[in-house]
DNA sequence: GCGTCCAGGTCTACC
DNA sequence: GGTAGACCTGGACGC
C-alpha cells in the first residue's frame, strides 16, 4: 500500500530521539515483525534491515512518524513538523515502551516450559518475542471490529480500505506511511457512505458510533493500562460493537480473546480433536487454558498463533484460511 | 455460471 | 439471565 521512499535530500531530521534498553530475553525483529504477519502499529508500516518505519498518534491527535532500529537497545527517532513538548515526549516514550512489551513478565511465561512441553516448544521457536501493544484504542477497535464474522482476507480488505480512503500520511526518515484514520474523521463520515466504500456491512455503524464516542473523550490506551483489567474491559465494552471478544483485543491488559477460529486451534492442541461447533467449546477451552497457564494466557495465545507452521507438524491443526 | 453457505461477534427482542 | 435471530459481504463450494 502507500509506503514509498523519498529522496535523501527530502528526508527531515528527527525532532526527538531516545533509546530504550529492553531486558533479555528480547528479539526486536520477532517483536515488531511477528511471524504470522501481524503489524506493529499499522499494516502499511515498512520493515527493512532491522529497522521499522511506522507511526503513532498521540492523545492530542498529533501524528508522529517513528523509526525504530533494533538490538537489545532500541533506538527510536520521532519525526514531526514541530518540536514535541515534554508531555508529548513522555507520552511517546510510554507508548513505545508498551509497544515493545518492556514490562512484560516474559521470564515467568518461559518458566512454564519446565513442566509444559507446548510452552517449551513455543519458547524455543520464538525465543525473545515480546507481545507488546502498539496503537491506541481506536486503531485496535478498528482491528477488532473488522475481525468480526469474516475471514482474515476480508478483514484485511476492510482495514486497508479504511486506511487508504480515510487515513493520514506521515513520514518517518523519508518513508511515507499511511496511518489509521483519526476517530474524529470517521465520526464525521456518513456510515452508509463508509460502509459502501469499504464494504463494511453492519460494521460501518459500529465504527462510526465508536469513533464518535472516542472523539468525544475516552480513556486512552495508557489510561486503560493504569486501570484494573476488569475495569478496562468493562469500560471498553461500553463502546458500540465492542463485546467480550473485541474488548480483549483492544485492552492493554493481557487477555485471552477466543473466537471460533482460535478456539478450534486451541481445542485441537489441548484436546487432540477438532470441535464440530467451535463456538460452543469457547467456554470449555477458556476454562482449561486458565487452569493450565494462569496469568500467561495472552502470551500463550500470541505465541501459539505465530508458531502454527511448526506446531502443525506435531499437532493436528485444521488448515488455516 | 449460479445458488447456497458461512465466516477470527455483537446487539436486541423476547421469554 | 439466557437465548434465538438478524446483521453485510464475498469467497468457497457444489451442482
Amino acid at each position: 500500500m502507500a509506503v514509498k521512499k523519498l529522496l535523501p535530500e527530502e528526508a527531515p531530521k528527527p525532532s526527538f530521539v531516545f533509546s530504550l534498553r529492553v531486558p533479555a530475553p528480547f528479539d526486536f525483529r520477532l517483536t515488531v515483525r511477528k511471524p504470522a504477519g501481524w503489524h506493529w502499529a499499522v499494516p502499511t508500516e515498512l520493515f527493512e534491515k532491522d529497522t521499522l518505519f511506522t507511526a503513532a498518534r498521540l492523545t492530542n491527535q498529533r501524528l508522529i512518524g517513528l523509526k525504530l532500529r533494533g538490538g537489545r537497545t532500541v533506538e527510536v527517532a520521532a519525526y514531526s513538523k514541530r518540536t514535541l513538548d515534554e508531555a508529548e515526549k513522555t507520552e511517546l516514550i510510554d507508548r513505545v515502551r508498551l509497544g515493545l512489551g518492556l514490562d512484560e513478565d516474559i521470564e515467568g511465561f518461559y518458566a512454564l516450559a519446565e513442566k509444559d512441553s507446548l510452552i517449551e516448544t513455543l519458547k524455543n521457536d520464538l525465543y525473545g518475542m515480546r507481545v507488546g501493544l502498539a496503537g491506541d484504542v481506536f486503531e485496535r477497535a478498528l482491528l477488532a471490529i473488522c475481525l468480526q464474522m469474516v475471514p482474515m482476507q476480508r478483514s484485511n480488505q476492510m482495514m486497508g480500505c479504511l486506511i487508504e480512503k480515510y487515513g493520514e500520511n506521515v513520514t518517518a526518515d523519508g518513508r511515507l506511511v499511511r496511518y489509521w484514520p483519526a476517530a474524529g474523521r470517521l465520526a464525521a463520515v456518513d456510515p452508509e457512505d463508509m460502509g459502501r466504500a469499504c464494504k463494511l456491512g453492519y460494521r460501518a455503524k459500529f465504527i462510526n458510533q465508536t469513533a464518535a464516542v472516542l472523539a468525544a473523550g475516552f480513556p486512552d490506551i495508557l489510561e486503560l493500562k493504569a486501570m484494573s483489567p476488569q475495569a478496562a474491559l468493562a469500560r471498553l465494552r461500553t463502546l458500540p460493537g465492542i463485546g467480550p471478544y473485541s474488548a480483549q483485543i483492544v485492552s492493554p491488559h493481557m487477555g485471552f480473546p477466543l473466537d471460533i477460529w482460535s478456539a478450534r486451534i486451541f481445542h485441537e492442541v489441548m484436546f487432540g480433536s477438532t470441535p464440530k461447533e467451535p463456538r460452543k467449546v469457547i467456554a470449555k477451552v477458556e476454562e482449561a487454558a486458565k487452569r493450565r497457564w494462569g496469568n500467561y494466557l495472552w502470551h500463550v495465545f500470541v505465541y501459539l498463533l505465530h508458531d502454527l507452521p511448526a506446531l502443525s507438524k506435531r499437532y493436528k491443526i485444521t488448515k488455516l484460511v
